[in-house]
DNA sequence: AAGTCGGGGGG
DNA sequence: CCCCCAGACTT
C-alpha cells in the first residue's frame, strides 16, 4: 500500500474499500429495510452464515408492511436455526412499531432508529450510514479490533468507560462528506472482517500498516484484549417424542422467554422422574424407549439431552392442552431449535426406514 | 457490571 | 479445546 502517513484515516479506508472491499454482499442495496434485516441478521453472526438465510427471508417478506403482517410463527421459521432468536421477535415488533409510530416510512434519524427493537446505537449508526447517508458511527467487534491495534489501545473491552473511550475514537474518525458514508462504514467491517483478523491478520496489505501502532510495537496478537470467559453451566434436559397412530409427532411452542423462546420443541422436562410421571398420565409409561443422549453447546449453558420416545395408541388422552400434532413432512415449516432439528431428522428417518 | 440470549467458523 | 462473530437487552 502507498498511503501517504498524512492521509486521513477515513480516506485511506475509503480508497482501499473501493478497490478492495466486498461489494457483491446481497444486503449491499439502497433499501433500509434490506439493511435493516441484514444487520439484525449479522448481529454476532458472521457473513457466511447469513447468506443462507437472507435470500429466505427477503422472499417470503419482501418489505416492513409483509413482515409486520406476518404471524410470529412464520416469522421464527425463517429464523430457525440462526440463533438468538430474540433479534427475530424483535424485528417482527420493529416492522409493527415502523407502522404504527412511524406511519410506515422507515425512520432516517440515528435517535428513531434507536426506539426500534432490538436496534442499539451501533446497528441504528449501520442503518443510517448505509441508507441515508447518515454520518454515524458503527462499533462492532471488527471496529473495536481495528480501532485498538492502529491505536495501540489495551483497554478491558468489559470496561464502559473504556467502551465510551472507543465511541468517542471511532466518531472522532468520520469523514467529513456524508456521501462517504457508506463505503466508509462498509471498509471498517471489511477491513476487520478480512484483513485486521483477530488471528493472524494481514498486515502486509493493509491500508493502516504504516501508521498502526500495534503492529509497530508487534503487539497485533495481543490486541484487542481477550475478555474473560464466563462459566458454563450444565443444563439436563429430558425430551419426550410422542407419536400417534397416524405417525405425528407431538410439539408445542415455548413461552416467550428463555431458551428458544418462541420455537416449537418435543415436551420437554427438567427431570427423568417429571417425564415419566407426563408418560404416566398420556397412557404410554410401558412404552418409553430411552434414546441415546447428546449434548448440545449454547453461549452460557452446555445441555445434556436425554431424548425419550413412545408411540401413543389411538384413544389415549393427552394430559396437555396446548400442543400441536405435526407431520413429519411439515416439521420444516415449523421453528425448531438447531439441536431438535438434527434429533428429529435422525428420528424421521429411522421411522421411514422401518415404517 | 454482569448475565442472558445460538450457532458456527477457524485456529 | 478455545475465542469470537455487522450486539441488544435485562437485572
Amino acid at each position: 500500500m502507498s498511503s501517504q502517513p498524512t492521509q486521513s484515516f477515513s480516506q485511506r479506508l475509503i480508497a482501499w474499500q473501493k478497490q478492495h472491499g466486498r461489494h457483491d454482499l446481497p444486503w449491499q442495496v439502497a433499501d433500509p429495510y434490506r439493511v435493516w434485516l441484514s444487520e439484525i441478521m449479522l448481529q454476532q453472526t458472521q457473513v457466511a452464515t447469513v447468506r443462507d438465510y437472507y435470500p429466505r427471508f427477503v422472499a417470503a417478506f419482501p418489505d416492513v408492511a409483509a413482515l409486520a403482517a406476518a404471524e410470529q410463527d412464520a416469522v421464527l421459521a425463517l429464523w430457525a436455526g440462526l440463533g438468538y432468536y430474540s433479534r427475530a421477535r424483535n424485528l417482527h415488533k420493529a416492522a409493527q412499531q415502523i407502522i404504527s409510530d412511524f406511519n410506515g416510512e422507515f425512520p432516517q434519524q440515528r435517535s428513531q432508529l434507536e426506539q426500534l427493537c432490538g436496534v442499539g446505537r451501533s446497528t441504528a449508526a449501520a442503518i443510517a450510514a448505509f441508507a441515508f447517508q447518515q454520518r454515524e458511527t458503527i462499533l462492532d467487534g471488527n471496529v473495536k479490533r481495528v480501532l485498538c491495534r492502529v491505536f495501540a489501545l489495551d483497554g478491558n473491552p468489559a470496561d464502559k468507560t473504556f467502551e465510551k473511550q472507543l465511541w468517542a475514537l471511532a466518531e472522532s474518525l468520520l469523514p467529513a462528506q456524508a456521501d462517504d458514508m457508506p463505503a466508509y462504514t462498509q471498509g471498517l467491517m471489511d477491513l476487520g472482517a478480512t484483513v485486521c483478523k483477530r488471528s493472524r491478520p494481514d498486515c502486509a496489505v493493509c491500508p493502516m500498516a504504516d501508521i498502526c501502532q500495534a503492529k509497530a510495537q508487534n503487539r497485533t496478537a495481543e490486541l484487542p484484549r481477550k475478555k474473560t470467559a464466563a462459566a458454563v453451566a450444565e443444563m439436563p434436559l429430558f425430551w419426550l417424542q410422542l407419536r400417534n397412530a397416524q405417525g405425528q409427532i407431538l410439539l408445542h411452542k415455548r413461552p416467550q422467554r428463555g431458551i428458544w423462546a418462541g420455537l416449537y420443541c418435543l415436551p420437554c422436562f427438567d427431570s427423568a422422574d417429571e417425564m415419566h410421571r407426563f408418560a404416566e398420565k398420556a397412557g404410554v409409561a410401558g412404552a418409553v424407549r430411552t434414546d441415546t443422549p447428546f449434548s448440545h453447546r449454547l453461549t452460557h449453558r452446555l445441555l445434556q439431552i436425554q431424548p425419550f420416545a413412545a408411540d401413543l395408541p389411538d384413544d389415549s388422552a393427552l394430559p396437555w392442552a396446548d400442543g400441536v400434532w405435526v407431520n413429519p413432512q411439515d416439521l420444516r415449516d415449523y421453528a425448531l431449535p438447531k439441536p431438535l432439528m438434527r434429533y428429529l431428522g435422525e428420528a424421521v428417518r429411522q421411522a421411514d426406514l422401518f415404517g
